[in-house]
DNA sequence: TAGATTGTTAATCGATTAACAATC
DNA sequence: TAGATTGTTAATCGATTAACAATC
C-alpha cells in the first residue's frame, strides 16, 4: 500500500493526535469525532479527516472514529509498531535528558547506545547504559542495525558525526545542534534546535520603549 | 514602524538567517548575496529576498546584503538587541542541559531564575544560579520583569505551571512538556516538542517487513 | 426515522518561486 | 559599460477550510 503525496505537515501532525487519543484511551473514552478532536488540539475537524483519510477510511459515518483503533493504525502508520533501534551522540546535559525520556517514548524507540569524544564521559552510566567512545560508533550501528542517529554534540562536532552516522549506514538523523548539516539526500534529518525556537519567540514579544 | 502581516514561517527562518550570517561574520565575509545564503541554507533566494524585504531595504542591487549590517537588521526584528529576561521552570535534565546553554544564547536571552516544585532540588546550584522553590515564581518574574518562560516539567504539571506564568504576567512560553497547554490568546506559546519529533522521523524510515 | 459525522470534492487562502525592471 | 543582484510583481503551487452527499 503506497502513500503517494502525503506532506511533511501533515506527517507531524500524526504524532500530536497519537497522543491525544491515548490520552483519551487512558481515560477510557472509546470514540472521539474530529469535531471533538479539532477543539482540544486547536485544529481545524476538516484538516483532521483528511489527514487521516490519507491512509485508510478509520472513520465511521454519524460515529466518529473508534479510539484503540485510530491509535493501532496511526502507530502503524508512524512505524511506532516496532521497536526501533536508536543512538544518541553527545552525552552531555541534553543527551542525557533525552536517554531519560527514553521510557518515555513508549517502547517504541529505544536508545540502544550512547556516545562522547570526550574521554572524561567514556564509560559513565547513564540509566542502564555505559557511555562508548565514539570510535566503536559504527561497529555498534552495524550490530544493532540502528536506524536513527540523535545529535546532542557541540555544533563544531555535528558535521563530523553526521558524517560518521550516514557511513555507518544510519536512514535518519534527529539533530539537536544549532548548526545546518549536509548529509546525502536519501538520508532524513529533522532538526530540533530550541535556540532558534527561542529566537523566534522573542519577535512576538511586545516592543518597549522603556529598559531599565 | 508597524509591520503588518508577516507569516510565521517567516520569523521562522529569521533566526536561521541570523545563525549562518553571524559564522559569517566570523570568518570575516563582510558581504554575502542571497544566492550564497540560499544555497548554504537549501533555501530559494528569491524567498530570502523577499523575507527580508517585509523588513525593509537591507541589500544593495549588484552588491548583495552587508553581513554586520544585516545581522544587526535582523538582531532588531527579533528583538534581540536587547536583554530579555527568562525564567525556567522546572530543574530536571532538560531544565539543566537549557540553563548550561544560556551562555549560547549570545548573551540576548537570560534565565534569571530557575524553580522545580521538588523539595529536593530546590537549592541546587545549576551554573549560577540556585533553583528557588515554585512559590516565589510570581514574585521573581514581577521583580525581574521576566518576559518569557520556559515550561521543562513532566506532562502532567504544564498546565498548572502555565497558569502561574500566565497569572504572574508573562509575554511568551517555550513548552517542552508533551502536552498542548491553553492560554489566553494573548499569550504566544511555542512548542519544542522533540518526543514528536523523533515520532515524525520514523515515518520516514523505509518499511521493513524482516524484524529480528 | 432524524441526527450526527464521515470521506471527499470544490473553493479559498496563503506561501513559494519565477521573472524582471531598477540600479549598484 | 557590462555583469550582478536587489526588491517586487505576477504566476504557480500547495495547504487549509467549507460544503455536502453518503451513511451509520
Amino acid at each position: 500500500m503506497k502513500t503517494p503525496k502525503i506532506s511533511e505537515a501533515v506527517v507531524r501532525r500524526l504524532p500530536v493526535y497519537l497522543r491525544f487519543l491515548n490520552e483519551l484511551h487512558k481515560r477510557n473514552i472509546l470514540t472521539v469525532s474530529s469535531q471533538d478532536l479539532g477543539q482540544k488540539l486547536n485544529a481545524n475537524p476538516a484538516q483532521i479527516r483528511k489527514d487521516l483519510a490519507y491512509f485508510g477510511e478509520f472513520g465511521k459515518k454519524g460515529i466518529g472514529y473508534d479510539v484503540p483503533y485510530l491509535i493501532e493504525k496511526i502507530r502503524q502508520i508512524l512505524k511506532l509498531d516496532q521497536v526501533i533501534p536508536v543512538v544518541l551522540i553527545g552525552a552531555g546535559n541534553l543527551g542525557r535528558a533525552l536517554c531519560n525520556y527514553n521510557a518515555y517514548l513508549q517502547d517504541n524507540m529505544k536508545i540502544v547506545a550512547v556516545f562522547d569524544a570526550s574521554p572524561v564521559r567514556i564509560g559513565e552510566q547513564i540509566n542502564n547504559l555505559k557511555v562508548s567512545p565514539i570510535h566503536e560508533l559504527k561497529a555498534m550501528i552495524e550490530l544493532h542495525k540502528v536506524r536513527i542517529g540523535i545529535i546532542t554534540v557541540p555544533a563544531l562536532e555535528a558535521q563530523m558525526v553526521a558524517n560518521q552516522l550516514v557511513e555507518s549506514g544510519i536512514e535518519a538523523i534527529l539533530n539537536f545542534a544549532p548548526v545546518i548539516i549536509k548529509v546525502p539526500d536519501s538520508i532524513r534529518v529533522h532538526h530540533a534546535d530550541f535556540t532558534t525556537e527561542l529566537q523566534s519567540l522573542a519577535y512576538y514579544l511586545e516592543t518597549k520603549a522603556q529598559l531599565d
